[in-house]
DNA sequence: CTGAAAGCGCTTACAG
DNA sequence: CTGAAAGCGCTTACAG
């Protein structure tokens, strides 16, 4: 293979300067129409692709947004949260879609986020995706900030105004999943996750649970809230924590499907029927919740739908457009684990 | 916030020239080394990083390599295979560590491979992740070859001598599927799974169980062996043909995950014990794995390791190094649903 | 050890 | 409608 064809290639054979090749193959109305597509034949000819380099370093812009993954501390480093990884699909979708490149890296590896992204003209603008709090990371977005850097983070919205945040409404998830269960004439309802500050996205969960029970005139009773992180281990052990204290509840509602299955197999073990005697709802629709046993009735977060939303507000952010927070309404997955079909195949 | 610095920013305040800071932020030996840490003092403190695109430019290369997923077919079109989410990971991971960026992308989207990678210099190699025989892909290929472009398949050797591919040694992990059921004293083995040339992965899967059956001197009996494509439901279709016909079995091995996930379930439905009158193996030990009931036991490719592997596989075919293609070994993960243990929690 | 200069391949005012 | 020229921010022979 002979090197890489540049305009000046072109431009040689199509007897004109390398300006007008350049404006050809951007389709500027300014160079005659004939000579235009003349010129667009040739690159097709030789295989010509403008050099990226080139054209972002002339034109100051890199047409790629970078999506930094900041892993859940809570997973075990080889495994990547089952929700994030459904984001990325999604996200690299909608880059594409907009004729962005995607580039993508995991938090743990790089500690100079600014500085591996958009200051050295890689990336347009970066899509934070983490869980939490971000408290770990205050210092950070505040360089970002500090830096005008185009950002989004997926998230409960930041205290700090500035930050531009993306998120599912947990609070209205947290209400339907617990409507749902009262509807069922479920009376005591467990919560099963972590509800302080330090993880927003469950705690609004619960806040969202607590006020369907109080809109529906149900006690609050905070002995049937246990904490428990996003794992199965810990769901299971949190619901045998609830089991032993002897309690009374005929359904639990948990911040994440991972602690919904891990809650199963305690109960199932225990010899509890689910959903019979305990209706369990979880939270994500990851793709494992279709194929518990029973299949379990979930909180969905459009994904696809969120990763659109991401990327168009980065787009915006970058060109200067307005943009604002924004809270996606979640929906209800009705399978069998909260007993609303009698069908438990 | 003022606009970026630029090494004559730095050259500037340092009182050098400018091609004196390029030295030293390259750490080069050639320029004194009080000046250099005087030098590398001012760009820490201006924020300074190399304009990447300048530097590429000049350097030719792009210090980035692009992963092309080219998402399984039978799967829908909201999903991706768990598996290859496992593999963008620890690609992703063993990119970031040879100091390369990754850019991602999804083969739909896209119909034009070299045109969007390397020709336009964006990637300095490229890593096509995808399933099956690459037929569909096979004109691209061509392509890539023809412009030689350096790249990497995931999967089985290719026909094409001239393409490089690095993939989980099937066959042997059908084997030592098989022959851990058989020491487990399972005499009727099915084998659900496409075993046509069309997958090669499942077909070579296939191949390896029929060779333990061989080896073991187990009569090899055709009615035992179902099409089925990768998707739990096409599990649970063939798990039910092969009920229907009647033909006695004690264990199943699967080509995959996900259809010995929709296999337990027919099994269940129809009231076979499972494992305790059929044992089943599944393949990939993708995350829902050890959550199934019973949790699967599973042939495991090493996603972590096949990831650095093709990625330095790449890296190697850029330097001009020699690559040969290569053949990762599989280990089986022992679980519930064969049987080899009791506790079946 | 350091500087002046060329050049990577584009895009885009500027002039015609 | 087209061309000559500048310049994006680097890296690296070349000369000293």
């Amino acid at each position: 293979m002979t090197s890489k064809a540049t305009s000046i290639d072109i431009a040689y054979r199509a007897g004109v300067s390398q300006s007008t090749v350049s404006r050809a193959l951007r389709n500027s109305p300014l160079v005659n129409l004939e000579t235009r597509q003349r010129i667009q034949v040739i690159a097709k000819e030789l295989n010509y692709k403008v050099d990226k380099n080139a054209s972002n370093l002339r034109m100051q812009n890199s047409q790629t947004i970078a999506l930094l993954i900041c892993e859940d501390p809570t997973n075990d480093d080889s495994m990547i949260n089952p929700f994030f990884l459904s984001m990325l699909g999604s996200i690299t979708r909608a880059t594409a879609q907009q004729g962005y490149d995607l580039l993508v890296s995991f938090q743990q590896l790089s500690s100079d986020w600014h500085a591996d992204y958009e200051d050295s003209n890689k990336a347009d603008g970066i899509i934070l995706l983490g869980y939490g709090d971000y408290v770990d990371y205050a210092h950070k977005l505040d360089k970002l900030i500090e830096q005008s850097t185009h950002f989004v983070i997926w998230g409960a919205e930041h205290n700090n105004k500035a930050v531009l945040s993306i998120g599912c409404d947990n609070h209205q998830g947290g209400f339907i999943a617990t409507e749902h269960l009262l509807k069922l004439g479920r009376k005591q309802i467990a919560f099963l996750g972590d509800s302080s500050s330090r993880s927003p996205e469950f705690r609004d969960r619960y806040l969202g649970h607590i006020d369907a029970l109080i809109k529906l005139a149900i006690n609050v009773d905070k002995q049937l809230q246990y904490d428990a992180i996003n794992t199965e281990a810990s769901g299971y052990e949190a619901a045998n924590e609830l089991l032993d204290k002897g309690v009374a509840f005929d359904a639990i509602f948990t911040a994440s499907d991972l602690i919904a299955i891990g809650a199963i197999r305690a109960l199932k073990q225990r010899g509890v029927l689910v959903p019979e005697q305990v209706a369990v709802v979880g939270y994500d629709d990851i793709p494992i919740a279709s194929f518990a046993n029973p299949a379990l009735t979930t909180v969905k977060q459009d994904t696809r739908f969120a990763g659109e939303i991401l990327v168009e507000s980065v787009l915006k952010l970058i060109r200067g457009q307005e943009v604002s927070p924004r809270l996606i309404q979640t929906n209800l997955v009705i399978r069998h684990s909260c007993g609303a079909t009698t069908d438990n195949s």
